[in-house]
RNA sequence: GGGGGCGUAGCUCAGCAGGUUAGAGCGCUGCCCUGUCACGGCAGAGGUCGCGGGUUCGAGUCCCGUCGCUCCCGCCA
């Protein structure tokens, strides 16, 4: 017999179906017993009278326990004493799959790390799987929008030989009779795929960093996006395309998934308007200023809390809840930032926030090969190790820009989510690598 | 790496200025209950109070160390 989906259970009344799901709880009284079932669909009632003495199903349905896989076979009854959809399934055989444990080591209001642990139970709850279906909607309205725009996807490798960044933060691994790192950021191989001659190109995958952050918005492994784009005349080009893309990526959640979204996790998908607003990271520290803001920190750059102020500023001044903050000095951004010709202490870059965090950084890159030089010599990087990357220039490489795009972080502002563990799969940090 | 908070039953927590057998709710086990729907009722089991030292007549409670968790900062996506 065919499986029936919970969900499906409505058009199936007066019919003999099979559900197959987990025991979400038994009420097992004198005269009568429910189970209520959950597959992934939904949950429905399951009745069984109580026969005396009781059968041989009574003494089955007696016996089981809470989250054990089972499958059942019964009728489907329209019942309007029945909270759950107004039906219920009376039960006719009952096989258990898999017994579970009598008491889960888990409950609703457990602890984070408690839950972590138990990932594959803590998942069961129905708003979890919603966090994924999230997830696949919006990569999904990612591709389509690349697809469209005639983007490549690459997969570059995740063993390099040398750091594609700072190199402070790698993780090394054996490599035979070598060492190796894992890859910080797809970000050298999405330049070569420029100097390839491939155009646009996108990358969706796994990239490690060695810090020992102890944050809810960091992981030693998370999911990054890439795009990397050629022919660009500034690195406003890079940010146009970012604000429609991820204007495409919100309207399709909040078309498939924004009433669920609002009624399990309280929160709004709000498709955003074009542009978003910019601004400069000089007029941002003078935003914050004005409104009594002290920006503590370096005077480069912008901390965390200066970073959710000035989001909340924008909120309430232009009621737009991302910000590209622009021009970073060169002090706080890589090489191969492009520099502005006419002030060169200024890059050529940009960070997206959202919500007041940091969802993404990207800029042009300097494609000029002594012009990129001088710049790594200038920031004291050992270009040894390097060359390979910096050959890419050398032979005919055009101008281009991209950025890198936090995945989790998305997920965590989109679901209202205080931490990036809660919408990662397996969360992957400085002392959590099981299970 | 720096700073704050926390670590007491399976889970979530309470525990007085240090003082006799360490508590609650949920869960679990057993019994009872004509349809429940977070079912309800009664009873019961279950704890080296993270670990190691120290102070004290006496420590879950104070001190030191250590391990773990958590949040913020740094780093970044």
């Amino acid at each position: 017999m065919k499986r029936t989906l919970i969900s499906e259970l409505s058009e199936k009344i007066g019919e003999r179906v099979r559900i197959r799901g987990w025991v979400h709880t038994v009420r097992d009284q004198k005269r009568v017993q429910f189970l209520v079932i959950r597959d992934e669909s939904g949950l429905a009632q399951v009745v069984a009278a109580k026969e005396e003495p009781p059968s041989e199903l009574n003494e089955a349905v007696s016996a089981l326990t809470a989250e054990s896989a089972v499958t059942v076979v019964g009728t489907v009854i329209a019942d309007d004493r029945v909270n759950l959809g107004g039906l219920e399934v009376r039960l006719e055989e009952l096989q258990v799959d898999s017994l579970a444990d009598a008491e889960l080591p888990i409950a609703l209001d457990s602890a984070l790390d408690k839950r972590m642990d138990w990932r594959y139970l803590d998942l069961r709850r129905p708003d979890r799987r919603l966090i994924f279906e999230v997830q696949t909607t919006a990569e999904h309205a990612m591709r389509e929008f690349w697809h469209r725009e005639k983007f490549i996807e690459l997969h570059t490798p995740k063993f390099m030989g040398s750091a594609s960044e700072s190199g402070a933060e790698l993780f090394k691994v054996e490599y035979f009779d070598r060492e190796a790192y894992l890859a910080q950021s797809p970000q050298f191989y999405k330049q070569m795929a420029i100097a390839a001659g491939l155009g646009k190109v996108f990358e969706v995958g796994p990239v490690f960093r060695a810090n020992p952050s102890f944050t809810s918005r960091h992981d030693t492994e998370f999911t990054s996006v890439d795009v990397e784009i050629a022919w660009i005349d500034s690195h406003d080009d890079v940010m146009a395309f970012e604000e429609q893309w991820l204007a495409h990526v919100l309207a399709r959640v909040k078309e498939t998934h924004g009433a669920d979204i609002e009624e399990t996790f309280g929160s709004e998908v709000v498709v955003p308007a074009l542009p978003f607003p910019r601004v400069t990271l000089e007029r941002a520290k003078q935003l914050l200023r004005e409104r009594g803001h002290e920006a503590p920190g370096p005077l480069d750059d912008l901390d965390p809390p200066s970073e959710r102020a000035l989001s909340a500023i924008v909120s309430e001044q232009q009621g737009h809840e991302f910000t590209f903050v622009t021009d970073y000095p060169t002090t706080v951004r890589p090489f191969y930032h492009m520099r502005h010709a006419d002030r060169p202490e200024l890059t050529k870059s940009f960070d997206l926030l959202w919500r007041g965090i940091e969802l993404t950084t990207g800029a042009q890159r300097e494609h000029r090969y002594e012009q990129l030089l001088a710049q790594a010599e200038d920031k004291g990087v050992d270009v040894g190790p390097i060359q390979y990357y910096l050959d890419f220039f050398r032979f005919g490489a055009p101008p281009h820009g991209g950025f890198g795009f936090g995945l989790t972080r998305l997920l965590m502002q989109l679901l209202g989510q205080d931490n990036v563990r809660e919408v990662t799969f397996l969360y992957r940090g400085p002392h959590r690598l099981e299970p």
